[in-house]
DNA sequence: CCGGCAATTTGAGTTTGGTCAATTTGAAGC
DNA sequence: GCTTCAAATTGACCAAACTCAAATTGCCGG
């Protein structure tokens, strides 16, 4: 289902990395006949394997990307939501997807096929430039992530999660979830039966989850602990 | 200390993603005042946080980038060798390098500043999309080690690596090991002595481990371990 | 060949986090 | 309010992987 761009559609696409840049006429003239599109939760936007063609804007809503392995098992690679673009880098270079989408709540997307911009990069450099800024923090946040995953152990990724969240960098503070658990856990590399395990445990830091809410009592502690050197925490000195 | 680019050197620069489709003329702009520079074992090439000046090609030698958490920790990010570049994507968006670089053996590297090249790319479109390319199979590669660490077992990423680096798709496969087994740990996300006990237990898939080679007696056998299921293999169904 | 030292392996114990299953919770629909 | 069902939590058990330390191996230089 097609749906024409309203003016807050182009105010969402306006804060995205690779289009947000652009001078009015250059992106009027990429998103020209792109229009947005409703996908309803569990609907998969592209396939891994897929020739890579288009990328997207999300106007709203949740999506992930992940990778299916040989054996059938997802592994989630990252979560996009309203003002964020994706699948650009691989839209660019053609090939294909090396990554499945699919939308995690219903939800709004701008698909913009690639051949427009790719045609425009010949008179514009500033979309090369935008391109690869957009590429370079897809680029950190992987990098991020492969950090935490080999430094922290699964609450302390936790953490980090609930302190990106949180409005304030210090005091009390009540995040709301963004996604559900199962997700939650996915995206940060545990079973969700883990996930469960560690929001108990980082009570002893001062949080409390009550549904879709994480209560952090005092930011700077999680902070802390989030922090940690790994092996500290593991031969039982994590805890106060 | 610096050295001429031989021959030799502009045919490995040639070799890169980057580098390697540029015009002649366009090439030998870019890199007209850099030349190749001599890093001992242990030298850092650049520090996490610096301002990202230069992107980096790999003559000769093996060079690790790493983040280094806030407690001292460092979570290997990516290993790259002759005929590859990197940090090209923190050095054409400005802003600091989001990893350190360090040399792992003795090696050659040329340095070529970003303002060069960042010049050209007004006049010259097919930088932008040199640099997208190359940027994106960064980002791929960062991809896969997600996948990897979420969705298999520390011996099965050992496996992913030696398949990695074996030349026939089948049958008997010797592979050296291309550096010191406590970096192929920190590559593959777990401890040496992980990595030494995971070493013993690839025996029962036909791999034995001598000195700086591993053998494999079937390359099938071993793909086949590597691609099975976390989770079959973590209820005990994963040898033979 | 010998000694020194760094890298690696091995041993022992602990913790993290997975698998499987049962129970509980919460949301949605009637 | 009740029922249904999916999501989440909890329990029990097990193994992967960590920490720490000791033993072994291999490389390099004299």
């Amino acid at each position: 289902m097609q749906l024409p761009i309203s003016n807050t559609d182009f105010k969402v696409v306006r804060e995205t990395a690779l289009l947000g840049g652009l001078s009015d006429a250059a992106l009027r003239n990429i998103i020209s006949d792109s229009s947005a599109q409703q996908y309803t939760r569990g609907q998969t936007l592209f396939t891994q394997g897929d020739n890579a063609d288009a990328f997207f804007v999300v106007l709203e809503g949740w999506i992930k990307v992940f990778r299916l392995t040989t054996s059938g098992t997802e592994a989630v690679i990252g979560i996009f939501t309203r003002g964020q673009n994706f699948a650009e880098a691989a839209a660019f270079t053609g090939g294909v997807y090396p990554v499945s989408g699919e939308a995690v709540t219903d939800s709004r997307l701008l698909r913009v096929s690639a051949r427009r911009l790719f045609e425009r990069i010949r008179e514009s450099p500033e979309i090369g430039l935008a391109m690869l800024a957009s590429t370079s923090q897809h680029l950190h946040l992987l990098v991020r992530q492969i950090e935490a995953l080999k430094a922290h152990t699964g609450a302390q990724r936790i953490a980090e999660f609930l302190l990106e969240l949180a409005a304030s960098s210090n005091g009390r503070c009540v995040v709301d979830l963004p996604y559900d658990r199962a997700l939650i856990a996915a995206r940060l590399g545990m079973k969700p039966e883990s996930l469960s395990r560690a929001f108990n445990r980082l009570a002893d830091f001062g949080v409390s989850i009550v549904q879709r809410q994480a209560i952090i009592e005092d930011v700077e502690r999680l902070q802390d602990f989030a922090e940690r050197e790994r092996a500290e925490i593991m031969r039982g000195r994590g805890e106060d």
